[in-house]
DNA sequence: AATTATTTTTAGATTTACCTAAAAATAAAA
DNA sequence: TTTTATTTTTAGGTAAATCTAAAAATAATT
């Protein structure tokens, strides 16, 4: 049984690893808003528990138990997110931070039945795949949209920031999950993106390009 | 803003404090599994918070800001007691331990917004009253069946015991929220009572019929 | 009223998760 | 390959919530 502050390292630890193999002691620190000192200590006790391989000076990299339970929390995280949006009605970018809470409720039978209740869904508000209760599921394909060229076309299906202030910003723009786009021009100016939306154009700049995901679906 | 631990405690003297006028340390260390010597130091950070009021050998009393933290965490204890049953399927005996955590769920949004999703429940699953955004709620006037005479009849609106063994025995012999019943005898061997439940008939020993409330509605 | 029993508080420790400041190891630059 | 910069760890300490053992206050009995 982890405390809740092990579970949000361990999650840390996880999310740090899809972009870099030995996840460092720094990175962490700054992720979850803390000293490295104290990762430091958080990572010996996450090494006795043998959630961790650790060598100092080298990083850690999750064992198959550290990545199961890292696993477990981002699904119930990510279940929570499905939640809030599609019961009670939360906008896609006020759910992290209940979902941050909710997902360290310590009950496997809540989790299975929260997942029954919403219908197994396969991914949360943000377009981010969840796990199934034996912690597999589909590794998504999807391409930044400011990698798509003039012509190609494709559905948003995710998200790679979820800052409230760039989910509201796509909100308001109308660049929702789900939505069709293509891509009609891009400025040279200042690498902004000009796409097409139904029957609107709306224009973005490469910041926010740079995080909506697409599936591509065409023309290439 | 509160610690997990001072709210547990806030509830503990809230829940003693309406049978006590003045709560006892021993009383919250027996309720809360933990040493008198620890209520104490507690109890004396709670009263630097201006939470309690608390005199030396004394015991303690809630200050209008106590109290009303303590009713908000009933309140939000009771409503998750309530989804847990009506949207996840769970029996009246599953859901109190579970509910010990979900009440700590720091969001004024997501309390009202469940409490909305769910209808704005009066009461939940073991007839204790749920109160309001405002910590409002009636005190129901409830009679134990234990005081009923034969040929009084009623209906079962609570109970005062919340441990699942004496809840799966009352769920076995039909004996849940809403049913009518009707006393038929009292034995005088053991004291036990017989019911009249719809059509059949069942015996419950007096230690159930204590934990029974009844609110009465006919014969007298 | 004195004695005994119970309740409550204090004193002193422990564990968890932090911190700062300084030392040690590793990486990058001159 | 030194020197410098960065990263990471250690040493020593704090605050929250607990504990045990012992002392003090209150309540109950003789
Ligand atoms: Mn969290
Ligand atoms: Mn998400
Ligand atoms: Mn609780
Ligand atoms: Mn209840």
């Amino acid at each position: 049984m982890q405390s809740y502050t092990e579970e949000n390292y361990l999650k840390t630890i996880y999310h740090l690893a899809e972009k870099t193999t030995n996840v460092q002691t720094n990175a962490i620190a700054e992720q979850m808003q803390t000293k490295p000192a104290s990762v430091t200590d958080m990572i010996k006790k996450l090494a006795d528990k043998g959630l961790v391989d650790y060598i100092k000076y080298q990083g850690v990299t999750l064992t198959e138990t550290g990545k199961n339970t890292a696993i477990d929390i981002v699904r119930k995280h990510r279940l929570w997110e499905v939640f809030l949006v599609d019961k009670l009605n939360f906008k896609w970018d006020e759910v992290h931070d209940v979902a941050e809470e909710l997902e360290h409720i310590k009950s496997i039978e809540l989790i299975e039945r929260l997942d029954e209740f919403l219908g197994f869904p396969k991914a949360d508000p943000h377009g981010d795949p969840i796990p199934d209760k034996n912690g597999r599921f589909a590794k998504t394909q999807f391409i930044k949209l400011i990698e798509l060229k003039v012509g190609d076309a494709g559905t948003i299906t995710g998200v790679s920031q979820h800052s409230s202030a760039f989910l509201k910003h796509l909100e308001k723009l109308g660049l929702t999950l789900g939505k069709q786009i293509q891509i009609n021009d891009v400025t040279d100016f200042d690498g902004s993106v000009e796409i097409l939306l139904s029957d609107k154009q709306v224009n973005i700049s490469r910041e926010v390009a740079k995080h909506i995901l697409i599936s591509s679906n065409g023309k290439n």
